[in-house]
Order: structure tokens, then C-alpha cells, then sequence
DNA sequence: AAATTGCACAACCGCCTGACT
DNA sequence: GAGTCAGGCGGTTGTGCAATT
């Protein structure tokens, strides 16, 4: 496996290519196309076996791949989708036009963790060091077998879905069911939450709404953002697809997004579940403790989340800067489904809330410190 | 100047899945 | 249904280069 039988039958080279070979496999995909990529080399003088020359087009030779280095627009929105998505690279590259997959994996194993690591975050889960040392320490406590580690923290389990559970892939395996999203929106800034602390709020039926912005999305499993997709649904698909596209297409029976005014959203709050006991969980309750009091606080912390996710350019902009294709192309009927998106354009209008509530706030530090 | 180390990137490997026979 | 092939993905390894000792 993972060779293909072609490469068996004749002797190819291997290794870095040359650029006679890029130019060949250039000229030829250029002027034919790829058509079936086993008959490439062949027809190109190459060789290769297929696979390879696949690989060299799409990560170094395609025409539309952007280079260089990553911007830190780039890198935030590569922790946040990873928040969501996992080690998905792919779904992760098709949101990033211009970059491949591999790109960002590179990046992502050589120089995003690292910086997570430095900040005390734990670039699997998306959530501190201290607060899972927190709940080692209290299955210890409790006598559990370390093999099985508590999944949550907080109270946010997700709701019965009848499906079974092997059938919905959390993003991060090693999370176990963890909800990143918190940390992600997490606000960046120095009492930036202070007077709006509930941007976000999640309840029991699975709905994320902000109460600053007339929308909200809505997903059947917490723990879950994502329903499993099966690899090859998305994998062989000819076109790389918005991600928005693939919730949708992939979404199981009953997993959803909705859109709506948050002031219905309690709608959604019938559900008998009674993880829930019908309550709305505010947004910042699923924030660790410690990082909202560093917060209130206003003192400098490496674990602050606003230190990696510096924002200066809002998630949604950005995204829309990056990809039209997601934002700005997509049809109005489609968007109104499309809970991420509609996340994302929340996100930048929290930012900017937040970037103004932390001014505000700031300007009231000062005060208090002159009074 | 030579050896070592660390890093970023490119390429390969192993596996999975769907299409086809 | 079983076998084969091709496309695709994520994990891992290899390579080249710069910085450091």
C-alpha cells in the first residue's frame, strides 16, 4: 500500500525533484491537464509514479498556491478552524485558499504548537495545561483509572442525538469530547467581557447564539461540532468545498443549523434532556475559571488567549478576505443555514466589541488609577 | 573551519474509500 | 461479494539550510 502498483513495475525516482521535472509535469498538466493522474507521468516523461506527480502539483507547482510565510491572520484562523476541526487538514486548507494541506500541517507541527505549548495551551485540546492538570488531579482524587479521563470539565455534555456515539468523531480525539469553541472566542482583551460578558451562550439543545448579534447556530452535539464525515464524502469530491458546505452536506439526521433573533432562542431550550434541566448555560460559564479572573484582573498572563489569537484583523473579515468563495459568494438562503458562517461574521462583530469595551475599560483603569 | 543542532519544508508511507470489473 | 485500481488524506520521515557551539 500507499505506493501504487506502478511504482513496482518500472524503476521511478524518488526525492526532491528537479526543476526539469517541475517544468515537464508543468507544461504537460498546463497544456492537458491531469486528467487520470496514474497516466501522467507517461504522457508527461516523467519518472514518477502518479501519486507523486499529484502530490508535486498540488503542493508546490498549481498555479494558484499562495507563498510564503504564513500571515498571523493566517495562523489564528489555522487555531481556530483546528479547534473545530481537528487535524483535518484538508477541510482546514480548503478555507485557507492558496494554501495546501500539507503547508498547514507543516506549519501547525513546526510552529503553531510550539507557540501553544509556550502559551500553556494544549494544542490538542485547545485547552490550558492547568485546567486538564486540574482534572487529572480530580480523577485521582476520585480513584478513576487515568485511561479514562474525564471529558468535560464544565457542565456541557451533548445531548442525545441517537446516534451512536462512534458515529460522530469529536475533532479532537484526545479532547474526549471537550467543546473548544469557548476558548476560541474567549475574549482577548483585558476586561474586554466586563459589562458583556455573555457574548456567546450555549443550551442544553445545542445552540450557540451571542446576544450582541441577531443570530445564532445550532448543533446536536457539543462535544461534536462536527458530524463524522466520511472521509471519502469529502476526500473525492472534485472541487474543494467550503467548509459550510461540507456541514451541511455531511450533517447526519437531525444535526443542523439554524439561524434566528437570540431572543427566541430560548425556544430551542425544550428538549427533556435532562443533562440540561432546560436551563441556558451562559457563554462564560465554560470559560476556565482562572483565566476569567486573570482577565478581571487585567494582569498580563502568557495563557491568555488573546495572546495567540491577537486578532488584529477580525476572524470574519479575514475570512472573507480569504475566501469569498465562503462569505461573500455565497448565496443569502444558503448563509442564513450556514451557522459557522454566521459564527464567523459574529465573531468579527465581538471583536470589535470587545476591542472597543477593552478601550473603554482601559481608559477606565487609568481613571480609577488617577483617582 | 568543522561539527552539531534546530527548523522549515518537501516528499513519502500507510491506510481508507469509491469505482469498476 | 471479492479483487483491483486510483484518488485522497493524515502521519511520518528525509533533506537542505541557517544558526550555534
Amino acid at each position: 500500500m500507499g505506493r501504487h502498483s506502478c511504482c513496482y513495475k518500472q524503476k521511478l525516482r524518488k526525492g526532491l525533484w528537479s526543476p526539469e521535472e517541475d517544468e515537464k509535469l508543468l507544461k504537460h498538466i498546463t497544456k492537458y491537464g491531469h486528467g487520470c493522474w496514474s497516466s501522467v507521468p507517461k504522457l508527461a516523461g516523467l519518472q514518477r509514479c502518479g501519486k507523486s506527480c499529484r502530490l508535486r502539483w498540488i503542493n508546490y507547482l498549481r498555479p494558484d498556491l499562495k507563498r510564503g510565510t504564513f500571515s498571523q491572520q493566517e495562523e489564528n484562523l489555522i487555531i481556530e478552524l483546528h479547534g473545530i476541526l481537528g487535524n483535518r487538514w484538508s477541510q482546514i486548507a480548503a478555507q485557507l485558499p492558496g494554501r495546501t494541506d500539507n503547508e498547514i500541517k507543516n506549519l501547525w507541527n513546526s510552529c503553531i504548537k510550539k507557540k501553544l505549548r509556550q502559551r500553556g495551551i494544549d494544542p490538542n485540546t485547545h485547552k490550558p495545561f492547568a485546567e486538564i492538570e486540574g482534572q487529572l488531579a480530580e480523577i485521582d482524587s476520585a480513584d478513576q483509572p487515568a485511561a479514562e479521563p474525564e471529558p468535560m470539565k464544565h457542565p456541557v455534555q451533548p445531548p442525545e442525538t441517537g446516534i451512536p456515539n462512534n458515529s460522530v468523531r469529536p475533532a479532537n480525539s484526545s479532547a474526549a469530547g471537550y467543546f473548544s469553541l469557548p476558548n476560541l472566542t474567549y475574549s482577548p482583551d483585558c476586561g474586554s467581557n466586563i459589562g458583556q460578558i455573555q457574548q456567546f451562550w450555549y443550551n442544553q439543545s445545542g445552540k450557540i447564539f451571542s446576544n450582541n448579534s441577531n443570530s445564532e447556530f445550532s448543533f446536536n452535539s457539543a462535544s461534536s461540532l462536527l458530524p463524522s464525515v466520511p472521509r471519502s464524502t469529502v476526500s473525492t469530491s472534485k472541487e474543494p468545498k467550503p467548509l459550510t458546505s461540507l456541514l451541511m452536506e455531511n450533517s447526519p439526521s437531525g444535526f443542523y443549523w439554524e439561524t434566528g433573533n437570540s431572543s427566541n432562542s430560548s425556544a430551542s431550550s425544550g428538549s427533556n434532556d435532562p443533562l440540561f434541566d432546560g436551563s441556558i448555560f451562559q457563554w462564560t460559564q465554560l470559560i476556565p475559571e482562572r483565566d476569567t479572573n486573570v482577565q478581571l484582573q487585567g494582569e498580563t498572563d502568557d495563557l491568555k488567549w488573546s495572546e495567540y489569537l491577537n486578532g488584529s484583523v477580525p476572524l470574519s473579515t479575514e475570512l472573507q478576505n480569504q475566501n469569498p468563495e465562503l462569505c461573500n459568494g455565497m448565496k443569502a438562503e444558503q448563509f442564513g443555514i450556514d451557522g459557522l458562517g454566521i459564527w464567523l461574521q459574529n465573531h468579527q462583530q465581538q471583536q470589535q466589541q470587545q476591542q472597543q469595551a477593552s478601550d473603554n475599560y482601559g481608559k477606565d483603569c487609568q481613571r480609577d488609577i488617577i483617582c
